[in-house]
RNA sequence: UCCCCGGUGGCUCAAUCGGCAGAGCGGGUGGCUGUUAACCACUAGGUUGGCGGUUCAAGUCCGUCCCGGGGAG
């Protein structure tokens, strides 16, 4: 059976899930680390390196690309896949959370969120429609609806007024986009902050409706790891088994080690790639900082368990002196290993499900990155 | 031989009228969670070319020597 948004688990293990989401772009296995593409590129790394490291689907921005170069344009190129080279799936984001993070540019309102571009100071609304009919344009497989991400340390009244408004948006897009319509998904955002009756609340409003998966967002905004997990816990079981679980922005591979033992699915984050470009490498004997003096003459592979092209053709020494001298090569080995080592975390976390072995596999990985 | 300009952290240079010697880069280290991030932060590092003088106080003013650059002869 191959139907856009069909989600079919394979195994189960604890609370652990392994499937297969299909999309109009292919089928993709959960648990799945999704690359960030902000700006229709995964930084400083081409797509055919992307498809050859085992990545699935790949994030993109409504905020950027509706600002530059505009959706339209992207339309008119044929979408995002045909304009970025990227044919298999694309998830996109909603621009809610540009808007927090972009706050003091910004006005909520009923109707949407009206923000001044950070690129020119040019005045935009957007409305939940608005934000769909742009993902729609940009040609996107998984599509998120317009949410409101609030601030570590918000306080219950406006949470609460928050999350309400946030659902309102959610039952909007859909009408915007209803079920089935044009083989693109429509997930809906759960939010509640740190208040874990407003969090069942989101999630109960949310899921009473035909959303093609729910994300857990508004995590990773400040709080305490202990807080973060607690969070997870309490919110992944409370979604719906027979649909996909993203957890929106996380995290680092014991978050998510930590998501997937919850029941979580999705996950995208710009660690790896971000990180890989300020220098600090994930690999099978923990984090390596590539900058530090002791690598300057290391002649071994950055990551000996790592098949990925860096490791099989480089030194941590020629690792170092690219990134200590700037050189532009550094980001994208850097970046193809970073991405290398937690998409095959993810698949391998996938293989252990289905063996009925993650525990062990969790505990592998935590062991990594004791602190 | 004379004239002019200069000598301050590893490098390139700031420092008001004489008033707590700084920056950038480089060095060492830390951070980064739905990307405004090839970014941000911390830290080490000084007999201000030498010697003497004036002054409450000198990188700064005076004398002298040394070194570098330019010019004249």
């Amino acid at each position: 059976m191959h139907r856009p948004g069909y989600f079919s688990i394979t195994a189960v293990d604890g609370a652990a899930r392994a499937a297969l989401l299909h999309t109009a772009h292919g089928v993709a296995p959960t648990p799945i680390f999704m690359p960030v593409g902000t700006g229709a590129t995964v930084k400083a790394v081409a797509p055919d390196d992307l498809e050859a490291i085992g990545a699935h689907i790949v994030l993109a921005n409504t905020y950027h690309l509706y600002l530059r170069p505009g959706h339209e344009l992207v339309q008119r190129r044929g979408g995002l896949h045909a304009f970025m080279a990227w044919h298999k799936p694309i998830l996109t984001d909603s621009g809610g959370f540009q808007v927090f993070s972009l706050s003091g540019l910004r006005t909520i309102l009923e109707e949407g969120v009206e923000f001044r571009s950070h690129l020119d100071g040019s005045k935009h609304l957007f409305t939940p429609e608005k934000a769909v009919e742009i993902q729609r344009a940009l040609g996107s497989d998984i599509m998120m609806v317009l949410d409101e991400c609030v601030a570590y340390g918000t306080d219950y009244a406006y949470t609460e007024q928050s999350l309400e408004r946030t659902t309102r948006w959610a039952i909007r897009s859909r009408k915007a986009h209803p079920a089935g319509a044009a083989d693109k998904m429509l997930f809906a955002i759960t939010q509640g902050g740190f208040f874990k009756d407003l969090r069942a609340r989101s999630i109960e409003q949310l899921t009473g409706h035909d959303f093609d998966g729910f994300a857990v967002g508004g995590l990773s905004v400040g709080e305490s790891k202990n807080e973060m997990h607690e969070f997870m816990d309490y919110c992944a079981p409370l979604l719906p088994a027979d649909k996909p679980r993203y957890l929106m922005g996380v995290g680092t591979p014991l978050d998510i080690m930590h998501g997937i033992a919850a029941g979580i699915d999705m996950f995208d984050c710009v660690l790896p790639t971000r990180n890989a470009r300020n220098g600090t490498l994930y690999t099978s004997l923990g984090k390596v900082n590539i900058r530090r003096k002791e690598y300057a003459e290391d002649d071994s592979p950055l990551d000996p368990a790592c098949p990925c092209y860096t490791c099989r053709t480089f030194s941590r020494a020629y690792l170092r002196h690219l990134y200590a001298t700037h050189e532009l090569l550094a980001y994208r080995l850097n970046s193809l290993h970073n991405l290398s080592y937690f998409l095959a975390m993810t698949s391998g976390a996938r293989e252990a499900i289905l063996r009925g072995r993650f525990a062990a596999f969790r505990a592998g990985i935590e062991a990594l990155y004791a602190a």
